[in-house]
DNA sequence: CTCATTAATTAACTTTTGTTAATTCCATTA
DNA sequence: TAATGGAATTAACAAAAGTTAATTAATGAG
């Protein structure tokens, strides 16, 4: 299911000891997804918790005129949960959708709080977790205040290479906050920069 | 220090007792920050955690070309912390100064997290922190994807309409990841449609 | 009150993006 | 293999943003 060397790293990271992750683990299910395949629908009040050990989630949510904008990606060994049933406490606006066959291992987020809420130690862990959030999201709004949107997609695929294989373009343009069709000049202007 | 009325909010949003609430702020501090001074200096490791009582606070870093973005602004009754220090570890990228006379109620953060670890009662009340920060996060993060900047201008207007007043334009510009010019213009534009 | 400084606006021009629509490319299936 | 449908690219144009510099407005110090 983890792999073993992924299993010593969360160790590492999280501060706890093999019986520990494996209470926490206790508290998840492993959940297959097919592409296509929605995890959370919008509307949904599930407050949950996801670790994505295979795979690619889009979440995504629908603008007045229609048009759906890519709000957050998510790939293997990323968490995420459902941000407005857990942040706000209101039915998602997001829908949670895999990109590709995905594996997930999913934990009811309030009971997982219960049992971290349980132990000091468990509390640290918890902590690394938000707080390793609030730096991805830190370094998102970075990225819109400094970069322009050339600059965001070089980042992107620094950071991510095999992402513009795995996900369409118009996803990766609305993720960046930017038209497909401007992300296509984008790709164009790059492509001719890098070459000569 | 703090109105009766804000604690009496406090109490109730963190769920805490007053005992609860002042063995909290036995570990804080008031500082008083004149107009312009610097409150995190750029390279500072200081882990911080403040509540603005009283004015105005800008994050800013310097872009290699030396130009100053602002990050993020924060005012009476919000929080925030030196995220490069608390989030990531490492000495803070950024200036936090104050915009015009504040009156800030620190705490170190590590001091600040012990307390708050030794009891699950304290706790929650740390989760419901870093979960409102998140939420704030992540709104900041949709209004860049779903937004183009003069929705985004209008937004923190209807947000914080006095902001304009206390708030030079070219740091308000900076913050919506547009230039002074362009803020200018967008101000223009709605000023003509307004009108008619 | 005047001068000096900084912010904001405006102008002129370039670059980029948005928008709409047509075209090409690619993958899937009949 | 041909047909189909969606994604990506391209085109053409309008709108907006970046850049640099000049001008005007506002602020604060002397």
């Amino acid at each position: 299911m983890l792999s073993e060397e992924k299993v010593k790293r969360y160790l590492q990271q999280f501060q706890l000891t093999l019986p520990e992750l494996m209470m926490i683990l206790d508290t998840a299910r492993v959940k297959e997804l097919a592409a296509d395949e929605v995890y959370i629908q919008q509307g949904s009040t599930f407050r949950k918790l996801a670790y994505i050990q295979k795979g690619l989630v889009r979440a995504y949510l629908l603008k007045e005129n229609g048009e759906e904008v890519t709000v957050l990606l998510r790939w293997e060994d990323q968490f995420f949960n459902s941000y407005d049933a857990v942040f706000l406490g209101q039915p998602s606006r997001f829908t949670y959708k895999a990109m590709e066959p995905t594996v997930i291992l999913e934990a009811d987020y309030d009971t997982f709080m219960e049992l971290v809420n349980s132990s000091p130690k468990f509390s640290k862990a918890k902590d690394f977790f938000m707080t390793r959030m609030l730096a991805e999201m830190l370094q998102r709004i970075e990225s819109f205040v400094l970069l322009n949107p050339q600059e965001r997609y070089q980042k992107l695929i620094n950071e991510k290479p095999d992402i513009v294989q795995r996900c369409p373009d118009k996803y990766i343009a609305t993720l960046l906050g930017i038209t497909p069709v401007s992300l296509s000049r984008i790709r164009k202007r790059l492509a001719s920069k890098g070459s000569h």
